[in-house]
DNA sequence: CAGTTTTTAGACTAATCATTCTAATATCTT
DNA sequence: AAGATATTAGAATGATTAGTCTAAAAACTG
C-alpha cells in the first residue's frame, strides 16, 4: 500500500473549517490553511485538490455538525413547540456566546459565494431544504397530535421559522446581545400558536 | 484651485457599489474598480484614499439608495400595514427579479466582514439601528390610530419584522421563486395582526 | 529485507495583489 | 499669461497569491 497519512482527514477538515468560517473563502490563503492544519503543502493538495475542493468538504463537513446539533435540539424535546423552542435557543446563545462572531458559515458562504459559485449555490440550497423539510415534517406532526393548529400551512410556517434562523446568523455576526435578539425567536415562535 | 475632476464622485461610487456589491470586498481587485469606474489608478487612489475607504463609501451609498427606497415603500402606503406589506413586496421582488443574485449589499458586507471590519461593523449595525428605529415608530403610530393591537411590545416587533428582511436577503443570492418567498413575508406581516 | 507507494519538506513559478511614483497634461485663479 | 494645483497615464514595486515540483524520508506489503 505505502505509507499511510499520519493525519485523520476529519481533523484537518475541521480546522480547515474554522478557518475558513473565521475569514469566508476569498480571505484565506493556504498558507492560512497550512498553518492552521498544520498538514505540509503538497499534502493538502494531495488529499484535498486544491482550495475549492477542501472549502467545499469543510462545507460539507460543517453541514454535517450543525444539522446534526438542530435536529438533536429539535428532536431530544417533549413535544414540537418545546423542540423549536430549544432550537432557538441553540441559535440564540450560539450567537451571543461566540466571541469570534463568525455567525453561520453556511449563511457566509452563501453570501459571498452562492451567486457566482455553483458548487456553493447547489450546497446551501440542499441544506436549505433539507431544514426546511425537517421543520415541516415536525410541524406536520405536531398538527396531528392537536399541539398546532391544523388551519396553518406546515410549509409556509417551516419556510417563516428557518428564514428567522438566517436572520438571527446575520445578526450573529455583529456581537449581539441575548435582549436583542430574544424577542426576534419569541415572535417567530408565536407562529406556532 | 487647480483642474476639477472630469467624474462626478456620486457616479463613481455607484459603479464601484455595484462592483463591491456582486463580488464582495476580497474577491474585487483595484484592477476591476478601475476598469468598472472608468477612473485611472493614481484618480481612485486621490479621490478615495485605498481600497477601503472606498468601499465603505460606496456601502454608505448603498445605504442611502436602500434607505430611501424602503422609507419610500414604507412612507407611500394608505397605513401602517399596507406600508410593510409594500416594502416586504419591495424586498420580495428585488429578490425574485435579481438575476445576478447579489443580494443585499449591507448582509453581504456583515456576513463577509463585520467580525473583523470595525468599520464595517459600526455602519451596518448603523444601518440596522436605523431601520429598527423606523420600524417602531410606525409600530406606534399604528397602535396609536387602532390599526395595531396595543398589547405588542413595538420594539420586539420591529426587530422581528427586520429579522425577516435579513433572511429573505440572504435566500436572495441564490434565485428565490416568489412561491418560495411570499409565504415568509406572510407569516412575518401576520405578527402585525 | 526488498520493493512500492505515499507523505513530507520546502523551494519554485508565474500570476496577481494593493499601493506608490514619475511625468506630463489640463484647468483653475489671479 | 503666469502660477498653482489636480488629474491623467502608465510604469514600477514589493508582497502575496494558488498551485507545482524535486528529492528524500517513512511505513506499508509480501
Amino acid at each position: 500500500m505505502g505509507r499511510p497519512p499520519t493525519f485523520r482527514r476529519e481533523d484537518v477538515l475541521e480546522r480547515a473549517m474554522h478557518t475558513f468560517w473565521a475569514q469566508g473563502y476569498a480571505a484565506t490563503s493556504v498558507d492560512d490553511l497550512v498553518q492552521a492544519t498544520g498538514l505540509v503543502r503538497a499534502s493538502l493538495y494531495h488529499a484535498f485538490g486544491n482550495k475549492h475542493g477542501l472549502y467545499m468538504q469543510a462545507l460539507g463537513h460543517y453541514q454535517e455538525l450543525l444539522g446534526a446539533r438542530m435536529l438533536g435540539a429539535l428532536r431530544g424535546a417533549p413535544d414540537v413547540k418545546q423542540g423549536f423552542r430549544r432550537l432557538f435557543e441553540l441559535v440564540v446563545s450560539d450567537a451571543v456566546s461566540d466571541t469570534t462572531r463568525r455567525g453561520c458559515m453556511m449563511v457566509n458562504a452563501a453570501t459571498e459565494l452562492a451567486s457566482r459559485d455553483p458548487d456553493v449555490c447547489r450546497l446551501t440550497a440542499e441544506a436549505e431544504a433539507a431544514k426546511e423539510r425537517t421543520f415541516a415534517e415536525l410541524i406536520r406532526r405536531g398538527q396531528a397530535q392537536g399541539e398546532i393548529s391544523r388551519a396553518k400551512d406546515p410549509d409556509a410556517l417551516a419556510k417563516a421559522l428557518y428564514n428567522t434562523v438566517l436572520g438571527l446568523r446575520v445578526r450573529a455576526t455583529r456581537k449581539p446581545t441575548r435582549a436583542e435578539l430574544e424577542p426576534v425567536a419569541a415572535a417567530s415562535l408565536s407562529l406556532l400558536d
